[in-house]
DNA sequence: TTGACTTACGAAAGCGCTTTCGGTAGCGTG
DNA sequence: CACGCTACCGAAAGCGCTTTCGTAAGTCAA
């Protein structure tokens, strides 16, 4: 280990160089591997380098070469609400994958009185980031605007409503909620509500779109007061939820989809407070697969995502673009994996018959 | 707004200079706010660099100044365990403090078969980094080893068993779970169980050591089985909770003080499901003040800590440290806020006088 | 042995910015 | 008018690395 040496105070090149007693040049290509240095040159100094501790500066090195070798990537400005569980997870894959190939992740958040543009902007503009992600992407996206027209590589994990000519990765957050309805359609289930989220953000507008498209095209019921938007954590999904419980029992729902886990987890905590079963008097259905969902009562039936591989898939696709700028976007829908669990039945499930697995 | 402009494709300071007729050190003086620039050019230089779009190249500045202006942080690695909520919202602290002072946030994950301490190693080795911010931090912790001797100034979010000579900041969880055994007291409980985490995390550690002293100087009553380490989720909650219900109603714990809210939120569901009542045959209590736990039935007391306002701290503190590197080691300790709510009552509290509130 | 050709390395010019040093113009003072 | 002084700016040397170009030695065929 490297580490265990003296620490690298100033071993630069040129100190490799007269050590050696080999040119600065020599040393560089010896160490990059390039092909017109001898073999045995190329271990001596390959081996001087590892044992003095060498370690190129990065500035210099990103100096000369003209690149950057760093993504960008700006914190969602979202302190009212709940803290993403899924930013983390991201974060982790998409760092994963960058400094398998020795890229750097810098982070940036949004400070009052900036918006998320300047912020990109002022990284872009001071070159420090070659490339970018985002993320809770919206349906029109001004970060998306304007990196479509700064010419820097970048990759959106989500996209807008107008995803043609750009990278991005996504859940197919529509047929997800069209594979929900249909597998509570089969189950019987014919009065059918959904919590939708923020409408602005696109990933709660698509699962809405396949929540409305599977109901007319299955022949569900969608009442008066079923489809309630703006419910983005456990706090407002339980007030929503209170309003439709207070539907009287023929009309009031027999299953309820929610737009993410989090609010799920509300609708169940209203459930249970009007005395009601969830899973028996009305079937509750998250997204996310967040592990808390396994260890609420019922166990949450839910649409599996993999946050950790899709952050690593945005560093496969950003990688791409920025090593070879000449590549055409591409982009990656990814199906979200329906996990039945305890909370969905059948309507009219009996307490007896009622799944207590998980 | 810069912005608009066309793109800074090679707009340098030596195009500056001949644009405007001056040499290049007048314009790096004039944009650096050096005093021995007449406040005229000053002006005329700022005037064109803004119309120009000029840009400085941080890795050019960063190369000649020999100063780094980035902050590293590595995600803790506890891809099996839950997705830490607070990790998003320190980070967007932490970014948020670094971005007011134009330092950047350098994140990175560590990739299967290295450790922690190699990936710090690299980004402090290659000159990426001119200091740290470490997070989950644990007793012994081989991070803040390597980071004391390498001379690289940093911040400890959390402190390890021995923390004399380092920079740091803490809830104080010992106090927090002396505060809760209290509360507890005071309503009546003497039957007091403790879900506690993993015992290498200090947090975890730290409320442990408190529920410990707390018991043993208030009169507090520890049965067999009352203390249950190593607990980290919601599922592992539920399963240990389930241990604590077979034991026989009179030698029952009355109330039960758990480590983090994650944890207290699978204890209430095996409460749930025994058919007992949470705040009536017992008390539950958690740690962090997730907002799930406003949420959830009855509403989770618990001990409130504010995340964001962390990492911001932590980011004064290094760059403190990185500005004056000569500044001693500081240190903070944060109190948590008890915050009272429906699942703790006083023990063999009837269903009437159950309060509901949140 | 000579010529052309390959191999392996040194010399040196950058990359874009900072900063020291020195010099000129303008000012005031005696 | 000579002197010193200040204010302002240009010249130039880096920061540590990369990369082009050139060249000396080594290889091979004729």
């Amino acid at each position: 280990m490297s580490r265990s040496t003296p620490r690298n105070e100033t071993m630069s090149i040129a100190r490799l160089a007269r050590h050696l007693g080999l040119s600065e040049g020599t040393i560089s290509r010896a160490l990059n591997n390039y092909p017109d240095i001898a073999e045995k040159t190329r271990e001596r100094v390959q081996k001087a380098a590892r044992e003095l501790g060498y370690r190129p500066s990065s500035s210099a090195r990103r100096l000369a070469r003209g690149v950057i070798e760093t993504i960008g990537f700006v914190l969602p400005t979202c302190r009212t609400q709940h803290s993403d569980p899924f930013l983390a997870e991201i974060l982790n894959g998409l760092a994963t994958e960058l400094a398998l190939h020795d890229w750097d992740l810098l982070v940036s958040a949004v400070p009052d009185g900036q918006n998320e543009v300047d912020v990109i902007d002022r990284l872009v503009g001071s070159c420090k980031v070659g490339g970018f992600v985002i993320a809770r992407t919206r349906r029109h996206d001004a970060r998306v605007d304007y990196l479509r027209q700064s010419g820097v590589p970048f990759v959106v994990q989500g996209r807008t409503d107008d995803p043609s000519d750009y990278s991005w990765l996504d859940i197919d957050n529509e047929q997800a909620f069209i594979d929900a309805v249909s597998y509570l359609r089969r189950l019987g289930h014919v009065k059918i509500a959904c919590l939708s989220g923020d409408p602005t953000m696109n990933f709660a507008w698509q699962r809405r779109s396949g929540y409305l498209h599977a109901m007319a095209q299955q022949g569900g019921h969608i009442g008066v007061g079923y489809l309630i938007d703006g419910i983005t954590d456990a706090v407002s999904a339980k007030d929503a939820t209170n309003r439709l419980l207070s539907i009287t029992e023929n009309d009031r729902p027999t299953a309820l989809l929610c737009v993410t886990d989090a609010v799920a987890i509300g609708a169940m905590q209203a459930i249970n407070g009007a005395g009601l079963g969830v899973g028996r008097d009305i079937s509750v259905m998250g997204f996310d697969g967040l592990p808390i969902g396994q260890a609420v009562h019922p166990a949450l039936t839910t649409l599996h995502q993999d946050s950790y591989e899709i952050g690593r898939e945005a560093g496969r696709m950003v990688l791409g673009l920025c090593t070879d700028p000449s590549s055409l976007p591409k982009q990656t829908l990814w199906q979200a994996k329906l996990t039945p669990r305890a909370s969905v039945n059948p309507p009219g499930t009996s307490p007896a018959q009622h799944n207590q697995g998980g």
